[in-house]
RNA sequence: GCGGGUGUGGUGAAAUUGGUAGACACGCUAGACUUAGGAUCUAGUGCCGCGAGGCGUGGGGGUUCGAGUCCCUCCACCCGCACCA
């Protein structure tokens, strides 16, 4: 009987489902594990090839501790919220609920057609109201709780409340936007409006007017983690700072435990360090410059407080709130200029150029709190706004920038550290000997620092402190698929948190559901749904994408539970996921906000562990090859003339396994259908600098079929292509789609393929010339079953020694490796067992019928068959993992190398346990060691028992 | 610029503690069976050389009886961050 994948897949997907195979419950003996695949969000396109790598991976995991006895918690869901989806749905032109629950309906069929073992009955889909009720919970506790530095957790507004209302701000350790200075007294003083505002000012979730990154095609603003150089992650549109009143969350207050806590986890040293930085820690000294002639003071962060009398000049981000104040009449023009300039620069444009100096004179002075020098005020583009405080001293002496600052616009440089000492120290190198500084003179830096912290405390003009790069994540988006925040404004328009029996604050059905322009969120527009009946409004922005997804790894616990998020019993079962598989997209945003909120969580008691990711694998990505196509014709001249086409878009529909062609020429963008410009010869030349003498043509053609249509005939060129590896990616045309090779090869081989394909965490193109090889290894495995006239066939007798070592040596090999995440080496190791079990001629069940439930992780179809043939009548997948007897590894006889000097020139068999003198004595008599020693001294013999001799002449 | 990673046959890759480099596959070559099939089987396949042998894990140097693996140095590519005070 031949091997057909189709039919026996289709035969046991239905077995499972109808059995509940994969249904886990939360009530077990067994120790618990909990295997989780960062949810996807469902796209139009549907999966690629590269989407289920990590999620056979953690399949073929979590089959693997199932089978070892353990309670394996291994489900799915859908990201369905955010901007994705709602693109997808408003470039199709139907509401984003319809496309939503039809791309969910696809990406189901995809996923079952790939036969993993999740338990649906607990499926998440963040955009369903029984989910979201949840999410607008949590951002109530967010909205009701403050963060104690000193206790290091959140501590709900009443505690707050009540420490205003007893002390104000006074001994108040609260993380806060800014530093606020007032009494009890002044506090119930204040109006109701200003209470609120000031509550905002501590609230972890808290609404406040900010720069935040505006993107005007997209409608919305943009958290600092869906912006990468200077343009939106999704569709890279522009994006610009922006002022605008907007939700955020204070992650801020979590920094030091977010990067402290990074300690215990199992995540790459990668992925820590891209939270690390992203965290952005350094320590330094805030301090206080008066204004000559105005009351207000400039703060400012410096790492380099030993500087401060090499401090010539002062600078602000252009941004920043002092600037209209301390301006002065005559340099009122020449601010506005520059803040007109500043305006006219996109991020991009800023990133892009970071080495021209630009800057304005403010006119004002500020005053050197140590040696009272006036020195001037200027704003600048390379001070920002949201780092630090927004402004610097200015030591030109030891900053890069600083000095091109001051040499730009001719302002004083002294210096204050000699470097001598210090042959080849750099300009950044915190190093030397300071001079020009007073009581600092003679210091070394370090020492300088603390000199100046602690002075500074002293004369009350500044303290030593902590300062992160990580901001504030913007919580508002001004679009129409999300959820609707559970906060009403009352006419003051202070904001009171809905009430829990109120939630799910439902999102309304809005016919227009299209982002409007300047700010406005779409929800604005249904009036009837914004003003309430009892007089209130609703917020009409909704939370970000990143909203669903920051505490969906919890629902799975206890998915359908209506009164609670997750249940007492159920987290306290199954507590943080012990394997969690995805991306590296996601080492910044989503795996913060999911940290801070299982935090925040832990700290209000809900849970009893304090991280919910204990290990972390990142799928290397799965690339497609980009090909570019060239017609070449050779002229009489003898050169080559190109002849380039946009010959992608006119092709027919690309036949499965054909690579398929995208014509353009380089570009860094790769978007551009550039013809022949000058610039995209120079680039491809730049490029293929091979072509450089290659005369190109201008390309007018027409081409239909892969035919020249309208300028020469097909015969006249030869078809040049180029390639490289990148993206899957529609726009490139080399999209693989799973389906297509399941329907072609099992899914079973699919699964098989992508595993063998290399090592999880690399990144690796998808080639399908080998995935004939694997799908031959499973029509040889299944042969192992069955006889001469294709029989179901497996002899009772009993193994052989031989026949034992194999299967054993299997069981060690892919026990070993699926611990170690190596799934690319397991693979071999069933084909290199199969091929000598082959050569045996073996068809033993004793050997067989482990070998089905070791393969049962890597291929569940085939080995379910199997099973039922072997005459079980329960799912293999509820079988216990064969054991491994160490006896059976043991070894007779081992084949020693036998080097001279380190080069193998012999190979021998000794028994096993022979000693090593006599190893040494037997090596050293052999022939072919014999002729390699005439004439030499044996100056020492190595013998390491089971591994190699190695002889040392001279 | 900073941080992280990678570099091994024609290709994807293996080598887990310093101990037979290239397992397992793809591809290729030859053959068998058959005779248009994208089927199966057998043998071969790192490079140079007829051979003995030599050379080989990005380059150079070092430690060691022994280095893909450890140390120093240089180069290339990839990823993340980037005027971070």
């Amino acid at each position: 009987m031949d091997y057909r994948p189709r039919d026996i897949e289709k035969k046991w997907q239905k077995y499972w489902e109808q059995e509940e195979v994969y249904k886990v419950s939360n009530d077990s003996d067994r120790p618990k594990f909990y295997v989780l695949d960062m949810f996807p969000y469902p796209s139009g396109a549907g999966l690629h090839v590269g989407h289920p790598l990590g999620y056979i991976a953690s399949d073929i995991f979590a089959r693997y501790k199932r089978l070892k006895g353990f309670n394996v918690l291994h489900p799915m869901g859908y990201d369905a919220f955010g901007l994705p989806a709602e693109q997808y749905a408003i470039q199709m032109g139907v509401h984003p609920a319809k496309s939503t629950s039809e791309n969910i309906a696809r990406y189901r069929s995809q996923l079952d057609n790939l036969g993993f073992s999740f338990d649906w009955s607990r499926e998440v889909n963040t955009s369903n109201p029984a989910y979201y009720k949840w999410t607008q919970w949590i951002f109530l506790k967010l909205f009701e709780h403050w963060y104690d530095a000193e206790q290091q957790k959140a501590r709900p507004i009443s505690e707050l409340l009540a420490h205003l209302e007893a002390k104000g701000t006074d001994a108040l350790p609260a993380a806060c936007s800014e530093q606020m200075d007032f009494s009890a007294a002044d506090w119930q003083a204040k109006s109701a409006k200003a209470k609120d505002e000031v509550l905002m000012n501590y609230r972890l979730a808290y609404k406040k007017q900010t720069f935040v990154n505006w993107c005007e095609a997209l409608g919305t603003v943009l958290a600092n983690d869906e912006v990468k150089d200077g343009l939106s992650e999704r569709g890279g549109h522009p994006v610009e700072r922006r002022p605008m009143l907007q939700w955020s969350l204070r992650i801020t207050a979590y920094a030091e435990r977010l990067l402290n806590d990074l300690d215990e986890l199992e995540w790459s040293d990668a992925m820590k360090k891209m939270q690390a930085n992203w965290i952005g820690r350094s320590t330094g000294a805030q301090l206080f410059f008066d204004l000559d002639g105005h009351d207000e003071k400039i703060e400012i962060f410096t790492t380099r407080p030993d500087t401060i009398f090499g401090a010539t000049f002062m600078v602000l981000a252009p941004e920043h709130d002092l600037v209209a104040q301390i301006k002065t009449p005559e340099q009122s023009a020449a601010i506005a200029d520059y803040l007109d300039y500043v305006n006219t620069r996109s991020e991009r444009d800023r990133m892009s150029d970071v080495k021209t100096v630009t800057g304005a004179f403010t006119g004002a002075h500020a005053i050197n709190p140590f040696n009272g020098e006036k020195v001037p005020v200027w704003i600048s583009e390379y001070v920002l706004k949201d780092y630090g405080t927004g402004a610097i001293m200015a030591v030109p002496a030891d900053d890069e920038r600083d000095r091109r600052f001051a040499e730009k616009f001719d302002l004083p440089i002294i210096d204050i550290i000699d470097k001598s000492a210090h042959p080849g120290a750099t300009i950044e190198d915190k190093v030397g000997t300071m001079i020009n500084s007073d009581f600092l003179n003679g210091m070394e830096v370090k020492e300088a620092i603390s000199a100046t912290i602690a002075a500074m405390q002293e004369k009350g003009i500044g303290r030593e402190k902590v300062n992160y790069k990580l901001r504030d994540a913007i919580y508002s988006r001004q679009r129409y698929w999300g959820e609707p925040f559970p906060v009403i404004y009352d006419k003051e328009g202070i904001a009171h948190p809905l009430k829990e029996e109120d939630l799910p604050l439902e999102l309304p059905e809005l016919d227009d559901f299209k982002p409007a322009s300047g700010g406005q969120s779409p929800l604005a527009r249904k009036t009837d749904w914004v003003e309430r009946a009892d007089g209130f409004f609703h917020e009409t922005d909704t939370m970000p994408g990143f909203a669903g997804s920051s505490w969906y790894f919890l629902r799975y616990m206890d998915a359908n539970n209506s009164d609670a998020f997750v249940s007492k019993q159920a987290v306290d079962y199954w507590r943080d996921v012990d394997l969690y598989v995805g991306g590296t997209e996601h080492a910044v945003g989503h795996l913060m906000y999911a940290r801070v909120w299982h935090k925040l969580l832990y700290d209000l008691g809900y849970l009893p562990t304090n991280e919910p990711f204990r290990k972390l694998i990142n799928q290397g990505m799965i690339q497609g090859v980009i090909e570019y196509i060239c017609l070449l014709k050779e002229k009489t001249d003898g050169k080559n003339h190109f002849i380039c086409a946009d010959f992608a878009e006119k092709r027919p529909e690309s036949e499965y396994a054909r690579l398929p062609v995208y014509v353009d020429y380089v570009s860094d963008y790769g978007t551009e259908k550039s013809h022949l410009s000058a610039e995209g010869i120079r680039q491809f030349i730049e490029w293929r600098p091979e072509y450089k003498d290659a005369i190109f043509e201008g390309c007018g053609g027409t081409y239909r079929d892969g035919k020249l249509e309208s300028e020469g005939s097909p015969e006249d060129f030869r078809f040049y292509t180029i390639s490289e590896v990148g993206k899957m990616s529609k726009r490139y045309f080399n999209v693989i789609n799973p389906d297509d090779v399941v329907e072609r090869y099992g899914s079973d081989c699919f699964r098989l393929y992508e595993m063998f394909l290399g090592p999880i965490e690399q990144a690796k193109p998808w080639d399908t010339k080998g995935i004939d090889g694997v799908s031959r290894f499973l029509r040889k495995f299944w042969s192992l079953f069955f006889n001469d006239k294709g029989e179901f066939f497996c002899s009772e007798e009993p193994a052989t020694k031989a026949e034992l070592k194999i299967l054993h040596k299997t069981i060690k090999k892919v026990c070993d490796d699926i611990e170690r995440f190596s799934f690319n080496t397991c693979v071999s190791a069933f084909m290199t067992a199969t091929n000598e079990l082959l050569k045996l001629k073996c068809n033993k069940k004793e050997i067989l019928e482990p070998l089905v439930t070791l393969i049962a992780p890597f291929a569940p179809y085939m080995s379910e068959d199997l099973w039922h043939k072997l005459g079980h009548a329960n799912s293999v997948h509820l079988d216990t993992y064969p054991e491994l007897i160490e006896e059976h590894l043991k070894e007779d006889a081992f084949t020693y190398p036998i080097a001279i000097n380190g080069k193998t020139r012999s190979k021998m068999d000794f028994p096993a346990d022979l000693s090593k003198e006599e190893l040494e004595k037997q090596a050293l008599a052999l022939e072919g060691i014999q002729k390699w020693l005439e004439g030499k001294t044996v100056r020492k013999v190595i013998v390491v028992p089971k591994r190699m001799i190695n002889i040392v002449v001279g």
